[in-house]
RNA sequence: GCACCCAUGGUGAAAUGGAUAUCACUACAGUCUUCGGAACUGUCAUUGGGGGUUCGAAUCCCUCUGGGUGCACCA
């Protein structure tokens, strides 16, 4: 529709001798104006020496004289804007379509044809899953669902670190405090991992010695050892099973996991290969890569230690190769928190210095959140200052199965309504803001149940969809053909669904489809306290049951997008 | 020290350079006891300071203040 009316406007502006610049047609921000508005006079006023208002008024005459049947009214306000209200029928129109092709609606082409990896979460195992990695774990399955809702082909991505000093101090702790891996089930025992992590690290900090030794473990393990094998196969394991477990609760299923311990060798390998072609350089003993060569704003970093061993940067770029040998996407998305940018922007130099050929860096692509943050501080993994993800998601069923008690659920329905709506909180609490911004992790406020949260918009998708079921029994079928106005304001709402998703996927910003659904369940919410909907006699019931279901169509597939789920009782 | 990011009601956030800056929480006052109350309606209060660009700035530029993050062997 912007771009049905930018062309109108354009043709008719050129009718009649405005022809300077593209005029633009937006929503406007504050609704009751119009359907949609243009300022495109104000902005070309100066430019022919008139006022705003004249063209405006000029423009709009030469409208009305041929006004297309989807523009019901046009007209001039203010200084010189020119509003457009659009026609009944069209938004009727719009409620058909959702009835009819629930699955197309919103949907566009720009990643139609196009593989596209998407790289997050990206726990370590042998530290904890932590309430960062869950808000990593949303931004990204939310983005790897926009690719795809808009026509992407996506390759969920997990990479995780199975190798380095962090592996080596996990077990440098469980070794000392020797009692094996402590625990009855895989989450106790990934727990007691966790715990030995930060034994090892606060031993680490205090004592030298210490330290001497965990790098000693850490170049065995890199090297293989059997010394060390059995303890870190099983630790390993029961953290990579407990994690899976969380992606299973999170609703994330990944096509393909890395692991860092593949990417050591190779890491080094081409880290070699490229330092004899002078991208590398030695320096005390390391193999360094000096960014700010090609790039004044970046720093020098290593990728290889004076003992030969590969770092992050390393293993990354070996990685990097992998995603693009083995999977040809024509666009790889990494999300990691923003702690990571100017790192990732050394790497990604590197890259683009390194394949000039293959061009990989052109096709890369980093997206930073914020982090997850105490009021106090940052969270610290090394101090053991976390809160784990599994913990917050059982607080948070936990509070509602309180808020449940008595709405007849059995057994294994409040399971599921507690976890769902549970999950649904916290990634809401996640995705309601921009991803830029850091979240002070709040407990109330992440399990919020009421006003802009995850299960206000849960419970208002359910509670249509038992109005429709309502309907049915009553004997009202959901028809288009007697409408009324007292579904227009949602109908409006409902229009601009398209512009939400395809703002949310251009900008990467999953709360723009977190405001619009939010926006449609208040309108169907005030709608819903003021009508009755099904009303058998009334001849417009049909018509409000027909909205009544595009609206529950709509906040599912927002939902989805956001990577949440709709229980059908809550 | 250098680089990058951020600053919006008491709190948490939204706003593609456009009209009177929007929402939620909190507080207070109501609706209602229904097609599912995890609801609805109303009231209160806001763009860190100073310059500039623009017809028009929360948004762009400069500067100051305050916060965050990164910067050689963690990931």
């Amino acid at each position: 529709m912007k771009e049905k009316l930018e062309t109108f406007l354009d043709e008719t502006m050129a009718n009649i001798g405005y022809m300077l610049g593209k005029p633009e047609v937006v929503y406007p921000k504050e609704a009751g104006h119009a359907d949609y508005m243009s300022s495109t006079a104000l902005a070309i006023a100066k430019q022919y020496g008139k006022t705003p208002r004249e063209i405006a008024e000029a423009i709009v005459a030469k409208m009305r004289e041929q006004l297309p049947p989807y523009i019901s009214e046009v007209e001039v306000a203010g200084p010189g804007f020119i509003n457009f209200k659009l026609a009944r029928e069209y938004f009727t129109g719009i409620v058909d379509f959702i009835t009819k092709d629930a699955e197309n609606y919103g949907k566009s082409d720009i990643f139609e044809g196009k593989k596209v990896i998407v790289e997050y979460t990206q726990p370590n195992p042998f530290k904890p899953f932590h309430i960062g990695h869950l808000m990593s774990n949303a931004i990204g399955e939310s983005i790897a669902r926009l690719v795809h809702f808009h026509g992407g082909d996506v390759v969920r991505a997990n990479y995780q670190g199975d190798i380095g000093p962090h592996v080596a101090t996990a077990i440098y702790g469980i070794i000392k405090r020797g009692k094996g891996i402590v625990g009855t089930t895989t989450s106790e025992k990934a727990f007691y991992i966790g715990e030995c992590y930060v034994y090892g690290n606060a031993h680490c900090e205090a004592d030298p010695t210490v330290k001497a030794e965990i790098e000693k473990i850490n170049k065995k393990l890199y090297e293989g050892d059997p010394e060390y094998k059995t303890l870190y196969d099983e630790g390993r394991a029961i953290t990579l099973e407990a994690f899976e477990a969380l992606y299973s609760v999170l609703g994330t299923k990944f096509d393909r996991y890395f692991f860092e311990s593949e990417f050591a060798t190779k890491g080094i390998a081409i880290v070699r290969e490229y330092e004899a072609k002078g991208i590398f350089e030695e320096s005390e003993g390391a193999v360094i890569f000096r960014a700010e060569r090609y790039n004044p704003k970046l720093h020098t970093r290593v990728f290889l230690t004076n003992n030969g061993l590969p770092l992050y940067d390393a293993k990354e770029i070996a990685l990097t190769v992998a995603k693009f040998t083995e999977i040809h996407p024509e666009l790889s998305i990494v999300t990691t928190a923003v702690e990571q940018k100017d790192y990732m922007a050394v790497v990604t130099e590197a890259i683009r210095q390194m394949f000039t050929v293959e061009k990989y860096a052109d096709h890369m692509e980093h997206i930073t959140h914020g982090m997850m943050r105490f009021a106090t501080g940052k969270m610290s993994s090394r101090r053991g200052n976390v809160i784990t993800g599994e913990s917050l998601i059982r607080d948070a069923k936990e509070a509602i199965l309180d808020v449940i008690v008595d709405r007849g659920f059995n057994d294994a329905e409040k399971k599921e309504v507690a976890e769902a709506v549970g999950v649904a909180a916290i990634k809401y609490s996640i995705l309601r803001s921009g991803i830029g911004t850091d979240i002070i992790f709040d407990f109330d406020k992440s399990i919020s149940f009421d006003g802009d949260s995850g299960p206000y918009i849960q419970y208002t998708a359910t509670r249509a969809r038992a109005v429709c079921r309502k309907a049915t029994e009553a004997g009202i079928q959901a028809s288009l053909d007697i409408p009324t106005n007292s579904t227009l304001a949602i109908e409006q709402v409902l229009e601009r669904f398209p512009l939400a998703a395809e703002r949310a996927i251009k900008n990467r910003e999953p709360h723009h489809i977190a405001s619009y659904i939010t926006e449609l369940a208040g309108a169907f919410n005030s709608f819903y306290a003021k009508e009755q909907i099904v009303v058998v006699g009334d001849e417009t019931s049909a018509y409000k049951v027909a909205v009544t279901q595009a609206t529950a169509t709509i906040l599912e597939q927002g939902l989805y997008l956001l990577g949440i789920k709709v229980p059908e009782k809550m």
